[in-house]
Parts: C-alpha cells; structure tokens; sequence
DNA sequence: TTCGGTTGTGCAATCGATTGTGCAGCCGCG
DNA sequence: CGCGGCTGCACAATCGATTGCACAACCGAA
C-alpha cells in the first residue's frame, strides 16, 4: 500500500511479463477485440488493482484526441438557478463518465472567451454555455476549433439552443396571479403590473407577450402602462415600485416580479408596509426562491428546469444538432402555499393546471 | 481564420523554418534562457497569433506531470455556503492562472473517494475538500499520490485544515441575541434556546461552547435544557421547536438556529404565528441566507467567510504545510436590519444597540 | 592561426497511453 | 504434407509538447 511512484502500463506489463499493448487493452476493456486471452487479461486487471493502478488521462487523452472532459460556462455560481443547473450537469456528466469542468465568467464576456479557450486547451469533448453574456464570440471559437456546444439559458442564433419557454411559463403565472386577485374597487389598482427585464432581450419580450396574452385572454386588454420593463437593478426596481404605488394611490392588486432581483426589491418595499395589506395583494415571482414560501404571504412563483435544459442540452450534442436548433422547455409553476402550512382560501382552481 | 485542422508547434516550426523545441521555447517565455533571438522569439509568437495557435495542455501535462488543473470536491452546488466557496474558489485559481475544477458528490462518501481518483488521473496539481464526508479516506488517497491537498470546513487530523472558527461566531452570534433581547417575565421563556445540530461533531460542540460561554458571561448560568442538539433535519426541528413552546407555554424571548435547515423549519412555525410575537423575539442564525434580512421580523446570522477560506487554504498549500495544520477563520456577524432600509416601528429601544 | 567562450539553434529522447500491423504457433481439412 | 485461417500476443509508430545536450558559427585574444 505504498506506490510511491506513479506506476505505468510499462511497470504491469514488465511484472507479469506481457506487452505494454496487451496492459492497455486488457485494462480498457479492449482486450476481446483484441483477441487477448480472458486469463491474461483478468490477472492483468488483478494486478493493476493491487499495484493501485490509475491511468494517466493525459496521456490517453494525448493520443485519442479526447479528454473525458466536459466544460459548462456559467455567469456565477452564486445563483439558484445557475447552481441548480451545475448540479444537473454535474449528474448528467458522471452517469455519463465524464468529468465535468465548471467555470463562472461573472458575466464578463473577455472572461467568457478566455475561459472557452482555455478549456478547449484542455481538448474537452464538449462545451455547454448557460447565461452566455456574448454567445457570438463563444460560438465563432467552438466553431473555429470544431468543438461540439450548445447554449442553454441565453440561446445563439448559430448553435443549438435550449432554453426555457418563457412565453408559457408568462402566462401561467399571469393566471395564477388573476385567478388569486382580489377585486379592488378603483380600476387602475385593478390591475396586475409587470416589473423589471429589458424589452429588447429575448426572453424579457417572450415573458411580455405571455403576460399580455393572459390579461388579455382575462380582462379582454392589457394596457402598456401595465409593462414596466425597468431592467434588472433591484435599486432601479424598487424606485419604480413606489413611484407606482404613488401613482396609484397604494399596492395594485397583483404584481408580476419579472426576475428574483425585482422580488427583493418588493420584499424590501414590502417590509415596511401593515401585513393585512400584503395578504391583500396577488404576487408572482418569474423564478424560483426557496424563501419565497415560508414567507408570510403568498407568492407565486416560476421555476426553470435545469433538468430538462440540461437533459435536452445533452440531447442536442448526441445527435450533432449543427445549425441554430432551439429547444424550449416549459418551466415549472410554484403555486403559493399548495400543500404548505398555509390553508389559505385558493378563489377556485386554476392552480391546478400547473401540470 | 479558417485553422480546421488542430495547429501544433511543429506546424509552426515548418511554417518559419524554425525547430519545435524552438518553437515551444519562444511560446512558453523560455526563449530567454534558451539564448532565442529576441527576434526569433517574436516572430514565432506573431505567426503563432495570426495562425490561432492554442497549446495543448493534455501534451504539456503528460510531459512535465502537471496540468494547471486544480479541484475543489464539495457536498453540493445547491448551497449558498458551497457556492459561494465555488465562487471564491474559481476568482483565486484563476488569478493564480489555474483552471479551477469543481466537483459535487451529494454528500457520498463513495462518491468523494471516486471523484478524488478520477482528479488525480487528470494529474491535478492540488486537491481542496471542502464539507468531507469521510475526509481520512481521501486524505490516505492524496498521501498515497503524493498530492496536495487541504480540507475545508470540515477538517482533517491528517492533513491541514481550515475551518470557521465556530466558537466565536457562536458567541457574538449569542451575544447579539442576548443584547437585544426584551426580557419576559416568566424565567424559562426568558431565555436563549440552542437549536439544531449534533453535539459529537467538531463544529457543533464548538458553537455550543461558544453559546454557553456567553450565556454564563451575561447571565451567570447556562443550562442544559437550553441547548436542543436534535440534528439537522429541518423535520426533527419543528418538532423540537413546537415541542419547546408547549413546555414553556409559548415562545422563548430568544433562538439560535445551528443551521439553515432549523431557521427553515422555524420560519415554518412562525409562519403561522400572530407577526406581533415574533417581533418580540430575538432570533438568530448559524448560517447565512439574504432572504433573512428580507423577513419581517430581525434576524441576526453569521456567515462564513469564503473567501478567506479559500485564501488560507492556498497559503497552507504555498507553505506545503505537510501536518495536521489546523487554520481557523473568524466568520462575520450580519446583525438584524443593521443599516438596512427598514425605519419601521420597532416596539422598543433595545434593537438600536444592534450595531 | 589557434583556442576558448559565447550565441543561436537543432536533434532526439521522453512523458504514458492507444492502435495498426506483423507474425509465430496451432488446428483442421483436403 | 501443405495451406488457409484462427488465436494470442508483441512491435513500433503516434499524439504534441518539453528539455538536456550537441554543435556550428562567430568573435576576440594570445
């Protein structure tokens, strides 16, 4: 129990007197098409495991031409969703037996590109990038280098793509949030308001229609100063939030928090005001917190499956998918307090449409 | 900019009529000592550029026996304390021109002890544990490889560790709690209640020490049926809690959850509780989640410091500290709504002393 | 002119695996 | 007996870099 020294296919083969070739292949199972003889090849196997034998990947890897290595880009790993989609990725790759390779850009496209580089270095078999702050650049490397990748998250125009449906998962919380308004007498606070995003991004436009669509397909109009597509600065937000509630004259009776970041925003407004007022209003949060359920009022919330994106993902790779295949996946609905503590009156039951 | 086919140092060398080991000299800096012509040297690196030339890393490492790999195995991703760790982690090896790889064994022995050999096959450089399961099982693998390697948060007597320094966090934790307290009349409620946690581990003896310490310091007496070690299952603690405020006929004037999981279950409880009650209370938490400054009654956490974590545990890398080296790092106190946007109510004066 | 020292570069071994090919035995069949 | 075909393995090239060493060319000094 002291292998001092790194041992090789050349130690084994020397010590039982075979070849290093026949080592090789009866350790990577290669050994039947080979035609090495079962006997050989098992007390080859035996006694690489009593020696501690590991192979050298590099070296296989130099050869072959392949790591075994799998790369996934990320924004920050301090982040529910992006950490939830590291570990389905970390799952996925070891059933697979390869050996994921996670790095976090902090949303810095220079560290985005360095980092792809340096990973290709590595000869990793493939690539994911998820939250991509310039897929472009990305894509234009992997190409250049061959190298398989898909996006997820923040799609590309020019690799496969797997994202979450926004449109739907919109629309789902849209409902949700009017199935559970109470009806308020002055119209304007009659109204749920969508805060936070970037029109111009993809998937803040998508989570716009799917809003738009729900209100319409409920109260017959949405009106535009219902869309405040403010960013994502919770500071940004929550100025928005009060000058709103200003406007109005108090809380409308439903708010659509278009990211996790405006939710903070509110709960911050939130925090200051009586609790009945609260209890009062129907929110909806497009992502998911943990935290948001054992919060003292409601909260509907939308969750992106980072199983399935990076399921599909895996998908896409397997079958070479080339040009800008986009997959979308439904997100998951977090209907307030289901079967939480909370017994509170549900008005009726769409929630249960949530899948 | 169309390089299909991988470029190697001796296309280079073709190309310029150089040699590949002059090649690789003017590529990786040894030019120098080599005694290249400084320009030979910038030449070869021009052409290399404008050929899009990216080393191998697999062939360099099977060469000179390292990669630039370095690991860091964890518990999970889905953890703000682990990613935050992953996130301190990949900003120093990154500074350090290392390529950071991370790796989640959901708390599987087996797992970590599978994930550590399939590292050192790569060749890694250097191995970081951080929240071992079996950390004397993976610290006789890296000892056998005569890796280096250092144990994170959760030690290793074998090899060195860096750890919170959870005595003292424990005690401003209780301390805090203690300060802000609104006395009740009837003693068993007017006290501080440990919860969560098991007493045989390291970690936990220590913030129960550091608990009793600063109970017997202000109070003159901490007593055994202060301190509810029932383990980490979220579960198990709201039993414990409920069965605490039966006893004492309601809630106690002050708790310390010794985890995430206990101030899950406790915000469980209170969800269902009149919100005046819990503003009388004085809450604290072993663990650090944002969420808690969102809630509507103070909350004071302790959180680890990640970052110095990890900076430590590089040094005992630097200073190949062989022994069982046992760092400790003191973690921070975020006190309740400290310099936060809540001017609300607060019943009395006591919650201005929580500096 | 010869010799020692410096410059600048090339040669070839090496890291540890994989893999195409060669070939010695042996068997059975005609 | 001869030959084709199978079995079971070894040889050696190869992947792409690094690195110890050899060596030619040149220069100045004796």
């Amino acid at each position: 129990m002291k292998p001092t020294q790194k041992q090789t296919i050349y130690d084994i083969a020397h010590k039982i007197g075979a070849s290093p070739s026949t080592v090789s292949a009866a350790l990577n199972g290669t050994w039947r098409s080979r035609r090495i003889n079962e006997k050989t090849a098992e007390s080859i196997i035996e006694l690489a495991r009593q020696m501690g034998y590991s192979v050298n990947l590099q070296a296989r890897g130099l050869r072959t031409a392949r790591s075994g290595l799998i790369g996934l880009i990320l924004p920050e790993h301090n982040n529910r969703f992006f950490s939830d989609l590291s570990q389905s990725f970390t799952l996925e790759a070891r059933a697979r037996g390869q050996c994921p390779v996670i790095i976090a850009t902090q949303r810095d496209p220079e560290a985005e590109v360095s980092t792809a580089q340096d990973l290709m270095a590595y000869s990793i078999d493939a690539l994911f990038i998820a939250g991509a702050a310039d897929p472009m650049r990305v894509s234009r490397l992997c190409h250049a280098a061959q190298l398989p990748h898909v996006f997820i998250d923040q799609p590309c125009p020019d690799a496969p793509s797997v994202i979450t449906d926004n449109e739907v998962g919109a629309r789902r919380l849209t409902e949700i949030i009017l199935s559970t308004m109470r009806p308020h007498p002055q119209p304007d606070r009659n109204k749920v308001y969508f805060i936070g995003g970037d029109a111009r991004l993809h998937a803040s436009s998508r989570r716009i229609a799917g809003f738009r669509a729900a209100i319409n397909a409920h109260s017959g109009q949405c009106e535009d100063s219902q869309i405040i597509a403010c960013g994502y600065d919770p500071d940004v937000a929550l100025a928005e939030i009060i000058a709103l509630t200003h406007r109005l004259g108090g809380l409308p009776a439903g708010l659509f928090a278009n990211s996790i970041n405006v939710f903070e925003a509110l709960l911050r407004f939130l925090g200051e005001l009586p609790e009945a007022e609260l209890r009062a209003m129907s929110i909806g949060c497009f992502d998911y917190e943990p935290y948001g359920e054992l919060l003292r009022f409601p909260v509907h919330m939308v969750r992106q499956r980072h199983r399935q994106l990076v399921r599909r993902a895996y998908e896409l790779l397997d079958q070479r998918a080339n040009g800008n295949v986009l997959v979308t996946v439904e997100p998951e609905l977090y209907p307030a307090h289901g079967p939480g503590p909370f017994k509170g009156a549900e008005p009726d039951a769409t929630a249960g449409s949530a899948q």
